[in-house]
DNA sequence: GCAATAGAGTTTCTAATAACAACCTATACC
DNA sequence: GGTATAGGTTGTTATTAGAAACTCTATTGC
């Protein structure tokens, strides 16, 4: 366990508050799942999720707000709107993977479909796993808190 | 009441309606945050967060039902309690260190204090990213969706 | 051209849930 | 007895969710 680390009981900052601020509300993450899986209209998602309307429509103006999905009228049918994850909307996709394997893994093994597999190769991705800095993996026996402005210094462990 | 424990009909499924289930409420993140942070008593808890106390008494127990924190009575004094991550809590930190990193990318550039960092040489994690198995760096580009029972098989990208 | 229809919402109304504040309780320690 | 710790209770408000009906524009079929 983690006996040995000397725990911080110090106020933290750091993004995650941010983070959930725009993606921490309910149906969040399964729109932005939905978008990755290439559903782009209003009524793709409404019948994928079944979200009664008026909430999908603020979710979506939400998202589209803080820049994660970019909100772009059709040029074949003006009408339609789609709904495309920005750049921003894209780097989300490591934190949603991380969360769905962590889902499966523990999880009532519901067999996962379809499968993110790397293009070239049609091989599944790996499991996200945390590194440092050269690339090795590391586990949280591995990892220490560092006060920011002593970075680079000696860490001690216990 | 459509929840997020309905298995989808359509067109997904995968881990991520049950990871967020068991992590998808308002300060359910929060909480692991400061779990990972070394806090475990549940005044420490009401103190870091702020939380009205029946919430918190709420999450904390949600959390232990779903396994990823444990409810251990302190030796030491019987009036304490300790909330501590199983296995399944700290398999949660690639998940909240992807989102973190992510509100810092794009959040209101706040220092985040303290910092993770690998405690053999004192440098900060690396960003998570994707990758395939045999390790190389994956972007959304590279990436395709596969039915699971074609796995191995050629890809077309869409 | 005109009616019917499709897409993307908005509005209204209602129910359920979450949040908060402020007490209250039950142990266990001193 | 007095205090610390973990939480339950009560009451009140805010937010979220949902169903159904309505609007507005654009397209399609005749």
């Amino acid at each position: 366990m983690n006996d040995l680390r000397e725990p911080l009981k110090q106020l933290a900052t750091c993004g995650l508050p941010q983070a959930l601020e725009v993606m921490g509300e309910r149906w969040s993450f399964m729109i932005l799942r939905a978008a990755f899986n290439g559903l782009v209209h209003f009524e793709e998602f409404s019948a994928e999720l079944g979200i009664a309307r008026n909430i999908l429509s603020g979710r979506l103006g939400r998202l589209v707000e803080n820049g994660v999905m970019a909100r772009i009228r059709s040029q074949e049918d003006r009408r339609k709107v789609e709904y495309r994850l920005t750049e921003k909307g894209l780097d989300l996709l490591p934190a949603m993977l991380a969360l769905r394997q962590w889902g499966e893994r523990y999880g009532t093994g519901i067999a996962t479909n379809p499968v993110l597999v790397d293009a070239r190769d049609g091989l599944p991705i790996a499991r996200i796993t945390i590194r440092a800095a050269d690339g090795r993996e590391l586990t949280w026996q591995d990892l220490a808190w560092q006060d920011s402005a002593r970075l680079g210094q000696s860490v001690k462990k216990g």
